[in-house]
DNA sequence: TCTACATTAAGACTATTTCTTAAACAAGCT
DNA sequence: AGCTTGTTTAAGAAATAGTCTTAATGTAGA
């Protein structure tokens, strides 16, 4: 519990009162590798924070292929903020790459959160900005690179997950398969 | 500007008192046809809430070719947030597609009413929610569609768009040449 | 009205990426 | 510790979605 009230440090930190009330409202799990935290066709109940292990976030497409939309590792947040907020049947699925130490707000409760201590509106906020910018960045090079570039782009800017995910993954995520991903490496390994 | 108030009765309407706090921090402008609000290269120093017209978001890669990322047009909000957030300079333009008005609130302006007004913090938490939710749709049917589905959601997603832009615009966000949207076209009309 | 830009058309082309097969390697599970 | 399953590399052939080019016609802004 400690880990997620430093989290919060970087942004509006928060005082007793509201930490008493945070902690109150989560629920700490465990999950296991390869178990899904979220599937297709459910409704997100849950914005998650992980303390520890990794999650992915991905859509299926016609012809059953993964393409994955997001990371969460240590310290980060993941839902599908449209199933949760629209309270909608999910496209996604939300499963753990490593076994996994979460905690969970329940919508319910986020929303007392926001409405009792609006700080909570305000540090949410910027969490939100934060994934918008990554995700305005990698569409924006999704259109404009190529895979060759982009995976470049991915190790730069997450070095850690780089080592951590198995490539399969990382392919999925920058939208080739992982033949491709090995020749990419290849390539590069050659300058 | 009674545009504007309306707005934010779709989520926490305002009080007077914030009202006039919002309306007092805010700079109407007329921008022309293809002017500039935003240049690579420049930081973003205003959020924009559009009341009549039109704009692009775009970047352009080494080739020189623009990319769309997003159109806004009456009652919606457009900004390099991460140029204004973290003052550093654009790679994007904002252009005005038609000649149009809009109101701007600075960032100095905007900070100052989420201090205040903790109201804001919770509306604007649900205006980029919204616009994160758009980009992650976006995001997983590049990976996992052709361009002639993507058009066709587009058609569905914003039909009044999808009439008063040029073609050469749509194909910019969809990812393709104007020839091969063209091409799209003729298809469907096929069908 | 004029001019510049937008749209359609159609064929040739191509570059990135997939597919396939296979062998070697690494890692998780009992 | 050993088995089994999944991962990585390799390399050539193949596919195809989308580009390029040219050109004629249409349309909107100034």
């Amino acid at each position: 519990m400690e880990t997620i009230i430093k989290h919060f440090d970087k942004y509006l930190p928060l005082d007793d009162k509201e930490k008493e009330a945070l902690i109150s409202r989560l629920t700490e799990r465990k999950i296991k590798r390869k178990q899904y935290i979220l599937q297709e066709g459910d409704t997100c109940k849950y914005f998650t924070y992980v303390v520890k292990g990794c999650f992915k976030m991905y859509g299926v497409d016609n012809s059953g292929a993964e393409h994955n939309l997001t990371f969460a590792a240590e310290d980060e947040w993941i839902a599908d903020i449209d199933s949760l907020h629209k309270e909608k049947a999910s496209k996604l699925f939300i499963e753990a790459i490593e076994t996994s130490t979460i905690l969970q707000v329940s919508k319910g409760n986020l929303w007392y959160l926001y409405n009792k201590y609006p700080k909570f509106d305000r540090n949410f906020r910027v969490i939100i900005e934060d994934k918008y910018i990554e995700l305005q960045n990698r569409l924006l090079q999704t259109f404009s690179t190529t895979a060759y570039e982009r995976y470049e782009c991915f190790l730069e800017q997450y070095p850690n997950l780089s080592n951590r995910l198995p490539n399969t993954q990382i392919a999925s995520y920058l939208g080739i398969t992982p033949e491709f991903l090995s020749k990419i490496r290849n390539q590069r390994s050659l300058k």
